[in-house]
DNA sequence: AATGAATGAGGGTTCATTCAT
DNA sequence: CATGAATGAACCCTCATTCAT
């Protein structure tokens, strides 16, 4: 049977509260140690709570890094759509937003972009990571391609807007892969160069 | 990235090919479980190989795992440079058989993408993985750019073939994530149409 | 050992009527996982009740395990000694009523039996269990050797009656055991058979 | 990743060896702790080897107690079916052997019983418990109905010998339960002498 | 060189207990 | 009195590594 523990602190928090401390602690350690690296004390002791945590409020390990990847990819999407319902910019306007907000501060963090791509590298290995990676890209792919759509209806007609999404979701998973490995080499100014680049095709 | 050459397994191999055969079952396992659940005796057992032999010829099971990470980049850089350094080839060519071999058979394969993608997401974490894994961009990087170089050199004089060659990497890499990530979506066609959409820049 | 009676379960119940409640909780509990995995929590869900109750009204897991063997062995004296006390009753009665008793529903209860043997099975390890075990059965083996002495003392003066209610003690015990164990296979009206096979001898 | 432990002691032992040196380890934990309260530290401890033995040997906790189960089942029947089996006895013979083996010391220790007890409490909750124990008891319970078969046929004829089986294996149980329980008040031979007076009726 | 039984640190998880509310 | 979020010791199990064979 389980000792008594003794006490040291207390202070319940909205259920809500505790499982968002938890998730950004579990970003913090998997951009420091790894996916594969870290451990549940590194994600508790990081938050400064106690062992048992993240089991009463995730149940699992598993579970609780399934959260922390739907909670980055729904962090990139928030802001996404935040331009892209944005009824006030015009198609050339939400572009330009897009484009700044990929090469943004908010996403340019090398701990947030280690997270996605140490969940991507797992892809082929969890087929509940893939699905949600999927449905993420999916969903920016189809609206980027319809912003395409807006762009380009008065000039060429065969123009392939879903491939040319395709391709600038490549471009920019690309680039800021590219960051993550050597932030040296291709800095967000260079990076986001490239990126323009791509669509100057288009905005011809 | 990768290829897979025939295998033959007996007792008292070469040192050379005994690792080989482990560097083999150690990226089945990856592609199939993914880096973090990979065990020394998945990869002995998928080699058929008793449960020491790792530490035997590697001394160590992260070893083993830089070593397969070397074989993937190298197996790749192979094919690479194969054509970079026919002087049979024209500048044109080469660019041509370069795309072709950025989507052949012998890169588009799951497994190998699996594994190199496994070691990116480690990245942040692992600053061995990364040192091998920028320098292996840089090279190729540095090799395209002169290859861009000898395209445009007659017409745009301040086209930046660095810049344009960062871009093509980050393309690639892209695509190739999103193969691994989504096949039914981006299919190796596309992606390869993806590519040259974005160099046609360059040959326009 | 054991019957139920009805209960009421309401907030602020009187101190005695929750600790029933909680030991009613935790028979249901053991009979169904077990003693071993019977945990503080399936008791209170089981109850009804918020995990902190038993600490509140037992002290201990330990210490409510412990009301709730004695409260199995109490409830068997109960029924036992309404019989044995009954002055209306002859030694003839009483035994018939004993045996009755022994294998009416009120005892042969799956759910009882099984915490009861549940105990038992912890005996050697817990002197504690092991105290309150014995001095039910040293009571009881009392009572029924004394009820033997009344039917035998006009003709056999050697019998034994000690000993023979140290028998009917043991085969009832062995008895109920098979019943748990398999009821296809001991019913109770072969049991209860066995046992009167056993007293015939008394009752020639 | 684990890291490398310190070596102290060494030596392959035959597999079944080993298996039998966990198995007596075990037994004698759940002794003297309990079933509930033996963990496989105490088991590996007293069997002066290292923690991760019982999970190669076992795969799993529960495995070995199913194994101890079956162990301390069959070791009883070894004795037991070489009475039965030994063609040179009577059935009269056969009887005062299975009675001298029922209560000798090859039965009769605190720690074999402790442990069929503590398996038999766990019953009603584990099916696979239940199953080991009750085809056990029908074997034995089958093969005494045979013998006894053999040595009432000359008188009553309906004289139901699998009943009086029953009411034997149920005395003998409870008998070794009294001992187990309190073995100053149930001394083998007392327990021995309530055996045969039960027997009596029999061999009249 | 090769094997695989043995090791034991470290992992994720459970759960009796506590105490602020 | 009653609640249930929080605690943390202790559990079972995994697995990289070692070394006698």
């Amino acid at each position: 049977m389980p000792q008594a523990p003794s006490q040291t602190r207390r202070r319940a928090l909205p259920k809500a509260a505790r499982r968002e401390q938890l998730i950004k602690a579990t970003i913090k350690c998997i951009a420091r140690k790894g996916l594969a690296a870290t451990t549940m004390m590194d994600i508790t002791r990081s938050a400064g709570l106690s062992t048992g945590i993240v089991n009463l409020h995730f149940k699992s390990k598993e579970l609780l890094l399934v959260e922390t990847l739907r909670h980055v990819a729904d962090e990139y999407k928030e802001g996404f759509d935040s331009i892209m319902l944005d009824d006030k910019l015009s198609a050339q306007a939400k572009l330009r937003s897009i484009v700044a907000y990929d090469f943004s501060a908010r996403i340019i963090n090398r701990n947030k972009l280690a997270v996605w791509f140490a969940f991507l590298g797992e892809v082929k290995a969890c087929p509940l990571y893939r699905k949600i990676c999927s449905r993420h890209d999916d969903d920016i792919n189809r609206k980027m391609a319809d912003l395409f759509q807006g762009l380009i209806d008065s000039h060429d007609q065969d123009f392939d807007c879903e491939l040319f999404a395709s391709g600038y979701s490549a471009l920019t998973d690309g680039l800021w892969l590219d960051i993550l490995l050597s932030p040296s080499r291709t800095t967000t100014r260079k990076a986001e160069q490239v990126a323009w680049q791509y669509l100057s095709e288009l905005i011809a």
